[in-house]
RNA sequence: GCCGGCUUAGCUCAGUGGUAGAGCAGCUGAUUUGUAAUCAGCAGGUCGUCGGUUCAAGCCCGACAGCCGGCUCCA
């Protein structure tokens, strides 16, 4: 079982499994009784790796049979007998020579000797390191390659269930054969079995793309417009001007400068930038123009460009950097502009595969929250960690609490190649952003060989209430690309110098924040972000015109407001508007009227009872402008 | 892109080869109501698309598209 999964390359340590939890020795356990029942079924089963994971275990394996979930009640059947058993699992070290015979007799992963060979275990065998201690789990006839822990016996398992079916890789790559994952998960007894069940119907609700369809917050018309290609509907818009709000008031009092530039470009812009051939599979294929050929020359493009044999190329942008380095470029800079902070919602359109697309979380068409910090290498530590402090100032408004910041760098090995030629460049900027990090105090985490082509760069890891991790936002170092276009700046000795450059985006793109956002709050947004803010309910239509008085002054206050006055009993109304999410709910009958009062009730919290109606609105305007959680 | 599953009314879903159903939403009317659903009526579908098997297909077979679960990928 031994090969890792994909998200982590490299082999786990003795020392790490060790480390495994009960509750993780007890899923591998099972993921071992699993691959006995399937060898019992299908005794030419091929076994690859069968790891614990986060919530239950997986065994991959290769079998002629295609399993399906009509066949878990079988395989679950024969795990019941092994662990009714109750068989010990027995450990035992072998050498190397030993395991190999064993791999080739086809013992390993299975029941008995079989006349094929373990193919994937002798596989896994090559990657065990020399010196390394070999040793092979048993339990009742099923022996497999496995360097543990296990829990004692088989009947320590005390409640699993199979969940599905998926392909997989052999070691996680491509070029590997095919096997089928199958999924499950086990824990000590049956509550905490059924606990978790009851969490994954939770986390069904909470989903981004069922409230977002209960709410009416975007739709994708996959027939019309295209798969992965968001449109907003009017609440999901409410949103995102909420958001831009922030980010233009935020970025506003930070010293940034805001700019707009168009959804295309020609080829040479991202043949300059470098992104072209290397991306060009993930960028929409080009538009081809039959038109400009005087143009050419100095976009150093041979040919004639612009004819029927040569048309020139627009692409759509995946990425706004290259088009404000063309701003930077537009007019000649001193020392004493920078830094130059060019902010922009930027609309970019990623090829994503079909079998990407997910939800709003990974799309084809995001408007990021991107900015290009231009700036001297003396700017540089100052910059950069401001930029961190926005972060941090937006996770608190949020009430964004766990995430971690993820510090991609590069690696000798991709020099030159995957990145781009400059090791002293990098390392000054890696050391550069190290400092920061470790001066803030901010929660890190260092991965190597895993920087952006141009320069390290910082990912935010999130998670979502229901416990899916996304790169929520990034903030990354660029010392290449500016040299690429020839950005410079004339510097107090009077000579031109390369400006660094920080692309910055920590409200992500409104896309995967707001899909977020949907789970972080399961649909509750505050009362700043609420696509509707207020409802105005008249008990009966006696109350209508004091109700629309109300209605009127907020909606003068910019507050998004509406009323309902169908024939529903107030009751109907509040049920209808509790199940809305209507934030805030303005109850107003005979009383109410009389005494210029409202009945406050908020959604989820019930009735706040009756206060002055000016109490009332003065509070909700002020929980909007100070963006109250 | 790869493997598997799914696709019936706007939404959630029922319908195992014999001429399509429910609830909610919608529309119309009645009801004037005090903190999570007032009543009645109406309307709504060439069952994802195309092809095949069959006397007969929502149901069986095939192709394609989209979605879902993973894998791979993610500037």
């Amino acid at each position: 079982m031994e090969a890792d999964n994909s998200k982590q390359p490299e082999r786990k340590s003795l020392d790490d499994r060790n480390r495994m939890t009960e509750l993780e020795r007890l899923r591998h356990s099972c993921a071992h009784v699993m691959a006995a029942a399937i060898a019992k079924l299908w005794p030419d089963a091929q076994f690859a790796a069968g790891p614990a994971v986060e919530n239950g275990f997986y065994y991959d394996v290769e079998l002629e049979h295609r399993i399906t979930p009509e066949d878990f009640a079988a395989i679950e059947a024969e795990m019941k007998k092994e662990i009714k058993a109750n068989r010990p699992f027995e450990k035992v070290i072998v050498t190397r020579e030993q395991a190999m015979k064993d791999a080739q007799s086809g013992r390993l992963g299975a029941l008995g000797e079989r006349n094929i060979s373990s193919k994937f275990k002798l596989g896994n065998l090559a990657d065990i390191p020399e010196g390394e201690a070999i040793s092979y789990y048993k339990s009742g006839d099923f022996i497999d390659l496995c360097a543990g822990p296990h829990v004692m016996r088989t009947g320590n398992i005390g409640a699993y269930k199979l969940t599905s079916v998926a392909s997989a890789y052999y070691k996680g790559d491509e070029k590997n054969p095919q096997l089928q994952r199958i999924y499950g998960t086990a824990f000590k007894n049956k509550t905490e079995l059924e606990a978790y069940f009851k969490m994954i119907e939770e986390a069904k609700r909470r989903d981004h793309r069922r409230i977002g369809a209960e709410m009416g917050l975007y739709v994708i018309d996959t027939e019309y417009v295209g798969p992965g290609l968001p449109l907003w509907l009017p609440k999901g818009g409410e949103i995102v001007e909420e958001l831009e709000k922030l980010a233009k008031e935020t970025e506003f009092q930070a010293g940034y400068v805001r700019v707009k530039t168009p959804h295309i470009a020609k080829e040479v812009m991202y043949k300059t930038s470098g992104h072209l051939p290397y991306y060009a599979e993930s960028m929409f294929p080009p538009m081809e123009l039959r038109e400009g050929a005087g143009e050419v020359s100095k976009n150093r493009v041979a040919g004639p460009a612009g004819t029927e044999e040569a048309p020139i190329k627009y692409y759509l942008k995946a990425m706004n950097c290259p088009h404000h380095h063309r701003i930077f470029a537009a007019e000649p800079r001193s020392y004493r502009d920078l830094p130059l902070r060019l902010a922009e919602y930027g609309c970019c359109y990623r090829y994503e595969q079909s079998g990407e697309l997910f939800g709003l979380m990974r799309v084809r068409s995001l408007n990021m929250n991107d900015s290009h910090i231009y700036c001297t290498p003396e700017q540089f530590a100052q910059e950069f960690n401001a930029v961190n402090e926005m972060y941090l100032r937006y996770f608190k408004i949020f009430g964004i609490e766990k995430y971690v910041m993820r510090f991609s760098t590069s690696a000798p090995e991709g020099m030159g190649k995957k990145y781009v030629g400059e090791p002293e460049l990098w390392k000054q900027t890696e050391d550069m952003v190290r400092q920061v990090l470790i001066d803030s105090k901010i929660n890190y985490v260092e991965v190597p060989n895993e920087a952006a082509f141009y320069g390290p760069k910082i990912d935010v890891q999130v998670w979502s209430v229901i416990g899916r991790e996304f790169t929520l936002a990034t903030n990354q170092v660029d010392f290449a690309v500016p040299k690429r276009f020839g950005l410079t700046y004339r510097d107090r000795d009077n000579t031109d110098k390369t400006p660094l450059c920080i692309h910055r985006a920590p409200l992500g793109t409104h896309e995967r924040f707001i899909g977020f956002l949907i789970e972080h709050y399961a649909g509750n947004f505050p009362l700043w972000l609420a696509p509707q803010q207020v409802r105005v309910l008249p008990v009966t239509d006696d109350q209508i015109d004091y109700a629309k008085g109300i209605a009127k002054e907020l909606r003068s206050q910019f507050v998004r407001v509406d009323m309902d006055v169908t024939g529903d009993k107030i009751r109907g109304k509040i049920q209808k508007a509790e199940t809305e999410k209507i934030h805030t709910m303005l109850i107003v009958g005979g009383r109410e009227q009389e005494s210029n009062a409202v009945a406050v009730r908020v959604h989820g919290k019930g009735d706040q009872g009756v206060k002055p109606r000016t109490e009332v609105i003065a509070d909700i305007l002020q929980a909007i402008k100070e963006r109250r959680p």
